[in-house]
DNA sequence: TTCAATAGTATACAAATTGATACTAGATCA
DNA sequence: TGATCTAGTATCAATTTGTATACTATTGAA
């Protein structure tokens, strides 16, 4: 649901529900996780590669050019060797922490309930 | 990333990120959508395809079975002719609300926007 | 001089997820 | 008698996501 144009955009029966309009903003699979390490400040590419070793460059590249297009995440390149990109948060991806907020508080909670339940 | 004892569950780089585990959980496609829909009470079968008509009949099924299979929804066959089957958020199901409701809000809020930029 | 580091791109392929369509049973309605 | 309703299955196709590997340019360090 990644093209607006085809996808949810052109649905005409009803409005629109809200929460399939914010999935098809973040819904991707990494989105969540990538936006949650930006909050506290600009991030590097090889940094995300380090703190999520389970996602690949190919799908970070991905994730992160999706993010960018959206206006969500600011990509700043400094014309440096070795390359340096920052990644941070645009004033319009700020609006999307309070979400992340709530899933890092969820996730904290259950997490630890679960691994005490697996014992 | 479903099955947890592959994915999520064995990476021991650090005790696991919140945010990934709670995505682990509702990040599938159309899950925020079908619990958000659950909010209000119980729903059918069908009313979710009303409610949703982008959202196939299969998908419909695996997604609710899921939901289901980590006790996040409750589901309630009547033993009628033609069948009713009631999903629900279970009591755990319910914890997640908060993040639903984030999502609502700011999907309400920038729906509106986009709309507006689009004339 | 060769190696490491950075932030990627390119390519090929495998696996997982999602979608489209047709089909089912049994009661009720016309 | 045949159509309609419900909550699904079954099967196959298409899309998305993931894996693996090789490659780029430039600087600085060993």
């Amino acid at each position: 649901m990644r093209d607006r144009r085809s996808g949810y955009g052109e649905c005409p029966n009803e409005e629109g529900c809200p929460v399939e309009y914010t999935l098809d903003v973040i819904g991707g699979k990494w989105k969540g996780v990538l936006l949650y390490h930006m909050i506290e400040g600009p991030i590097r590419f090889n940094e995300f590669r380090r703190i999520c070793p389970t996602i690949t460059q190919r799908m970070l590249t991905l994730q992160l050019r999706e993010l960018e297009e959206d206006g969500i995440v600011n990509r700043e390149v400094y014309p440096q060797v070795p390359p340096k990109v920052e990644y941070s948060l645009s004033e319009f991806g700020s609006t999307l922490v309070p979400i992340i907020l709530e899933m890092k508080t969820w996730g904290e909670k259950h997490k630890k309930l679960s691994s005490i339940a697996a014992r």
